[in-house]
DNA sequence: ATCCCGAGGG
DNA sequence: CCCTCTGGAT
């Protein structure tokens, strides 16, 4: 088969971009939160764990501790504990007190709003820099790209690139700016619907029709 | 490339 | 049992 050209992937990704939005005109972050330091926290838990899961322990933790000042000074132990069933338990607990006290220390307390600065804070990694930006403060500097993301930009033909970062940036190519946020929740209700990582269920794809992966 | 790590599904 | 879930640091 001939290698699709880049002016019709942009347009296959337009269609299917429509499609999906139809599908889902409520996507958006399933994760609770009441603010940018809430979501920064969730998305930190968020790491190999269902939203599910960081939802049913966020309430307590943000009862807890409300703001940075008050996780900057967190136990170690205590931290541990409330967030121990979102798994890597040892690493996010000392991830979000060394990111609340660079926060402190660096920003006032306050996010900086540049990839570059969010990357700097402990347990900020790309992913999550991009989840705040785009999410918190309505910057699309780049696409979120997670496990879910990732499975569908190679399934529909976006990327054959294997990281994220790569796969970001084929991603960027195909899609406009204005729809770089939207596009990660829609693929990633796509992907948690129809299209799992397992026994994908093509016959219930509204882009089927459009996608290189599927067999109807 | 490897490690961190729990919970649920199949 | 094995795989997957909105990754990041070494």
């Amino acid at each position: 088969m001939a290698r699709e050209s880049k002016r019709a992937k942009r347009e296959r990704g337009g269609v299917i971009f429509g499609l999906l939005e139809r599908e889902y005109p409520k996507a958006m972050t399933a994760l609770d939160h009441r603010n940018p330091f809430e979501l920064a926290v969730a998305t930190i838990l968020s790491a190999q764990c269902t939203d599910e899961r960081v939802n049913m322990v966020t309430p307590e933790l943000f009862r807890r501790f409300p703001d940075p000042t008050a996780l900057a000074s967190a136990s170690r132990d205590e931290l541990e504990e409330v967030v121990h069933s979102t798994g890597f338990f040892r690493n996010k607990a000392k991830n979000l007190i060394g990111m609340a006290q660079a926060l402190m220390r660096e920003h006032g307390g306050e996010f900086p709003r540049t990839l570059a600065q969010l990357t700097e804070l402990p347990g900020i990694g790309r992913k999550t820099a991009n989840v705040i930006l785009g999410n918190a403060f309505g910057i699309d500097e780049g696409v979120v790209v997670d496990t879910h993301v990732k499975r569908l930009a190679g399934r529909m033909g976006f990327s054959r690139e294997k990281t994220p970062e790569k796969i970001e940036l084929d991603l960027m190519e195909v899609f406009p700016r204005e729809r770089w946020t939207p596009l990660s929740h829609l693929l990633i209700f796509h992907g948690r619907g129809p299209c799992p990582a397992r026994k994908t269920r093509c016959h219930e794809c509204v882009v089927a029709h459009l996608c290189p992966a599927s067999l109807v």
